[in-house]
DNA sequence: TATTGTTATACTCTATAACTATA
DNA sequence: TATAGTTATAGAGTATAACAATA
């Protein structure tokens, strides 16, 4: 009854599957009133403790600037404190209740990974990381 | 050098490569003035003419609200013009300048599609779309 | 001179609630 | 009573330019 020129699209496809399961992964992540970024940051701070906001940005692909908000509201939530390397440069730590939070997410994050995962037929699953891979410059 | 427990989750690869891959192709579309779901509308009236405004917001994923400041939009660009329906629904048109908008935006999307396409290894290839179209529900 | 963190600002996309005019 | 379009508003992510303090 319509013709959708835009669901042959790869690029729209990606967005469109983007935009869905993100809202999805944030809603699952509210009640511990974590944006999906911020998740993602505490996770990446579990494993690497002391990387500084640049580099936490440069991992993330979020930019110097977005950073400082970014690491404010963490730290405003008491998740993450500032431990000063010299005097332009700091060191970003979980705290006690950082690292409960990220312990949360994680398995928020990680049961709806498998989830999606679990949605993509078997067929195509194994290809599908490595094709983003190689669009996610 | 770090470890960074990010890259292998599906759901984070996905929104990394889709904004990654809109970025790159909102640039292409900036000299046209247009932008991302500007040009994917204007393709979606180029197949579907007299669409509602609400019609296109389901088949976008766009909501009806969300709708208002769009289309207006595209109105005051002079690229689509409203034909009323009946007193409380209006079919979409394009005008035309807005048919010569869309066969530019067409030109460079399809482009730049092939060229997302190009980038995934062979493997690969034939299972991305599928598999994004498991996901975006 | 280059880098880290910062301020200020703007734009795009998405989300929610409530209103109006009409069917 | 349900629907199309609308208003108003907020939040999240992204982008750019410019600045201060420090290395």
């Amino acid at each position: 009854m319509m013709r959708d020129p835009l669901i042959d699209l790869p690029g729209y496809a990606l967005r469109r599957a983007a935009t869905a399961t993100s809202g999805e992964l944030a809603n699952l992540l509210k009640p511990l009133d974590l944006r999906l970024s911020e998740a993602s940051a505490l996770m990446l701070l579990g494993e690497n403790p002391g990387l500084t906001s640049s580099r936490i940005g440069e991992v993330m692909g979020i930019q110097r600037a977005n950073m400082v908000p970014f690491i404010a509201r963490l730290e405003a939530a008491g998740l993450i404190e500032r431990d000063p390397i010299d005097g332009r440069t700091q060191a970003i730590l979980l705290t006690e209740s950082g690292e409960a939070k990220r312990q949360e997410a994680h398995r928020i994050v990680n049961e709806y990974e498998q989830s999606l995962m679990d949605r993509v037929p078997a067929a195509h699953r194994d290809h599908l990381l490595p094709a983003l891979r190689a669009l996610w410059v």
